[in-house]
DNA sequence: AAATAATATGTAGGCACCTACGGAAATGTC
DNA sequence: GACATTTCCGTAGGTGCCTACATATTATTT
């Protein structure tokens, strides 16, 4: 194995951060996390207990009215498990409840409380502020959101998974033969520094 | 509560995935685990047991032989809670293992096996697929990962925290007074549709 | 009408990260 | 040297998502 230890751990530092895409799965996963941190935080201080994966629940709720798991589900984008167990936390905090939909015996519509909509009323002037955040954010990131979009737009077209196969179908040989640059990394899941030493 | 409910939910996903910059917490969980999902199953289909969180601290350490959970946690940007349960879960796997620091009783060296670099050798290919597939990502996005480092140094120079706290300070008259457009939407937190109804 | 396939949602267990806390060792201050 | 503070890493418990599996209901096919 190399042993090119650094004279510090700064050049570990801000090698790992060079990764660039080869690491864009934890950068996501790491900014992702930044902010669900920060956003935690700014709840906890207004003094509104809430779980973040309630919010997107509490807001399509809210908007639409009653909406069965998988409706659910699809809006926010996560597998109706993560709903159910959603539903779950939020009907014992006394935010929602359940009632089976007349239409479908096998469905459940997840609705509102009656407190569910009072603390809807309390969120709602902190959640204009955050958004206003969001919105300074995008601008400073010179349109994050919109580089996001066009990630999802080219994982539509072909996931990464699909790209991978197609390269090891057409022969590990030509793989190998790709030039990568002297500071080619690891793989898409390698962390990437956010502490400086 | 307003119960203005969609003709079909093909609306509530659409709204949804119209909050842009208001759901960028969100957004980045769910690229993240989309990326994660398809880099998982390659790995899978590979027939090598890898877990994700491995794959930083593997070439971490392979770079630059044994370093400390400390250490660990700063090159990847994770806390040293999260290093630890991963140390563990390599050197169950037989992949690496920890030994007493001599300079510092407190701290602990960890630093790969045999198995551990043999199994290096054998992720040494897929790996290079797998970066070139980001950088082609990457190229496709336009560049999303120097977006990632612009929304970084915006978060560097003052958190999501930082700029809420900033706004409730100078009062929430004026807070409030911020004009939004109509379509203003929830929180950071508010996830998107990614599932087409 | 009966058989088969698809759909809706729950249970169980797991992954990958976190905070809070705690004990031991190292470092800093007087 | 004594004491205070900081650092290192582990434990315990939690968050928010997932896959695999299962059961009941509905839709489609035979």
């Amino acid at each position: 194995m190399s042993n090119k230890k650094p004279q510090s751990m700064h050049d570990a530092s801000d090698y790992i951060r060079g990764q660039g895409s080869a690491a864009i799965g934890a950068r996501l996963r790491r900014l992702s996390e930044r902010i669900d941190r920060d956003a935690a935080r700014v709840y906890a201080e207004a003094g509104i207990t809430v779980e973040l994966r309630w919010v997107g629940a509490l807001k399509v709720l809210s908007l639409y009215g009653p909406l069965s798991v998988g409706e659910l589900a699809t809006s926010l984008g996560i597998s109706h498990v993560s709903v159910s167990q959603t539903r779950n936390s939020l009907e014992k905090a006394g935010l929602a409840s359940s009632i089976p939909d007349q239409e479908d015996a096998r469905s459940r519509k997840v609705q509102l409380t009656a407190a569910g909509c009072r603390m809807i009323k309390q969120l709602e002037p902190l959640w204009k502020i955050l958004e206003d955040v969001a919105a300074e954010l995008d601008e400073e990131a010179n349109r994050v959101v919109a580089a996001l979009d066009r990630l999802d737009a080219a994982l539509d077209r072909s996931s990464l998974h699909e790209r991978v196969a197609g390269r090891l179908k057409t022969g590990a040989r030509q793989a190998v033969a790709h030039k990568r640059p002297a500071n080619a990394g690891p793989a898409m899941r390698t962390s990437v520094s956010r502490k400086p030493l």
